[in-house]
DNA sequence: TCTGGGGTCCTAGGACCC
DNA sequence: TCTGGGGTCCTAGGACCC
């Protein structure tokens, strides 16, 4: 009985939603149930590609990112539906709020999966009870499906969880890793795409067994620190702990959007970076945040995408300033081409009262300085004899790291302060 | 008549400082 | 007269994931 639960062992779940927003739309309207449906990001011109799809559909050969009109030809039948991402978040705090009475290390990964730590959760039952237990509930109280994997790490569950779907839930132990991963192509695992995989074909790694006997320091020099990790992987090592907390540090806030069609006009293109700095705007308002650093995003006819960025004088939240971060950096680097698709982000975000400390901190260093600062002003007033003038403003006792000219005068001061006195 | 929109992490080069 | 190596910041791009 206790072998179950090896002393230094964890219990890891990946809980992974089936074809979520699909299901989510199902729940909500039952009469949807066995059809053929799918989700389809704005439905009209070529924006239309499948975001995700019912099972039924799936069936039919439709897939995800395939073009609407590829679906709709593979099936004919295809309900097609705009997304509700409202409707996905309420049901996605749901789902979660339902994982966090298991236990409390609960990682939402994105809107649909997360990890949950249940090591110490023992006294509701096996790993395979607990896992059961959270798919019933599931299904019975959200009417959501899901697949879960039971692994002792991260990466183990996140394999596990894609083995059957939907509805299914898999175990893979340690001793699983080379009768059941190693046989696979290694495109297959997770933090292996396509590129990597055509990388690792070089060196004749084509399978997750390969992989995980390749040559260190060969795989270092194709991947970087990535090969060393990715080879821990492969032989189904990764200690990477569940953290609650993780996901709600958000790094960068962006909206994104190709245009109806490709676009030469300034004015069009200026309009469309506002709508998109003004949602960027809100988006970090709501989150009582300020960004350091603006990025436009442009991508032109032949879908070559660049970034230009900027950081920022001072962190900002308003619309019209992001809009003027963006606009700048399209006169800027903008030659005029045709765009496709434009974006801005806001990187390097903060939050407002730390923003506030930071602050504080400057003007505390500020007081700090001012003490000599003012000695230094006697000095010169003494020496000259008449009052000392920055930029063309009196320095007084006030004016001295108060305002504009007073921090001119401080910065002349400290640049000079070798030159003269 | 193809390939959306939301993110994260890593790398690399140049500037600048010591 | 010629010159090392480390560290940090900034910008741009690429790979990957859902």
């Amino acid at each position: 009985m206790k072998e179950m639960y090896p002393k230094n062992g964890k219990v890891i779940l990946h809980v992974d939603m089936n074809s979520f927003y699909a299901s989510v739309e199902i729940a909500y309207d039952p009469s949807l149930q066995g059809k053929p449906v799918a989700i389809a990001g704005n439905v009209e011109e070529r924006k239309g590609i499948i975001i995700t799809c019912s099972y039924e559909a799936r069936a039919f050969g439709v897939k995800t990112t395939m073009p609407l009109w590829e679906a709709k030809r593979k099936c004919p039948h295809l309900i097609v539906m705009k997304p509700n991402f409202e409707r996905y978040r309420k049901a996605s705090l749901a789902m979660f709020e339902l994982l966090r009475t298991y236990t409390d290390l609960v990682e939402p990964v994105s809107i649909d999966e997360g990890y949950l730590d249940i090591t110490n959760c023992y006294e509701k039952g096996s790993p395979l009870d607990i896992a059961t237990s959270i798919q019933q509930s599931l299904q019975k109280t959200l009417l959501l499906p899901c697949s879960i994997g039971i692994a002792p790490n991260k990466f183990l569950a996140k394999m596990a969880s894609n083995m059957k779907k939907p509805l299914g839930i898999t175990v893979l132990r340690k001793r699983d890793v080379q009768p059941i991963l190693w046989p696979m192509a290694v495109g297959k695992m997770h933090g292996v795409g396509e590129k990597t995989a055509e990388k690792l074909a070089t060196i004749h790694i084509n399978t997750i067994g390969d992989l995980a006997k390749g040559n260190d320091v060969q795989l270092k020099q194709l991947l970087g620190i990535n090969g060393e990790r990715l080879k821990q992987r492969a032989n189904g090592q990764d200690n990477r702990p569940v953290d609650p907390d993780a996901i709600s540090e958000f790094k960068s806030i962006g909206n994104s959007t190709t245009l109806a069609y490709d676009s030469a006009d300034e004015n069009e293109l200026t309009e469309v970076i506002k709508r998109l700095s003004s949602s960027v705007g809100s988006r970090i308002r709501r989150k009582d945040m300020l960004t350091n650093n603006v990025q436009l995003m442009l991508r032109y006819s032949d879908r070559k995408t660049v970034t230009r960025s900027r950081k920022l004088d001072n962190p900002i939240d308003k619309d019209v300033e992001i809009f003027q971060a963006a606009q700048r950096l399209l006169k800027a680097h903008w030659k005029g081409e045709p765009i496709r698709l434009l974006g801005v982000t806001a990187q390097e975000l903060i939050e407002k009262n730390e923003a506030f400390k930071q602050l504080d901190l400057f003007s505390y260093e500020r007081e700090a300085k001012k003490e000599p600062l003012l000695k230094v002003l006697d000095h010169l007033k003494g020496k000259y004899g008449k009052d000392i003038v920055s930029n063309g403003v009196k320095i007084s006792k006030q004016t001295l790291g108060s305002n504009e000219h007073g921090t001119s005068f401080e910065k002349d001061f400290l640049s000079n302060v070798h030159k003269d006195d």
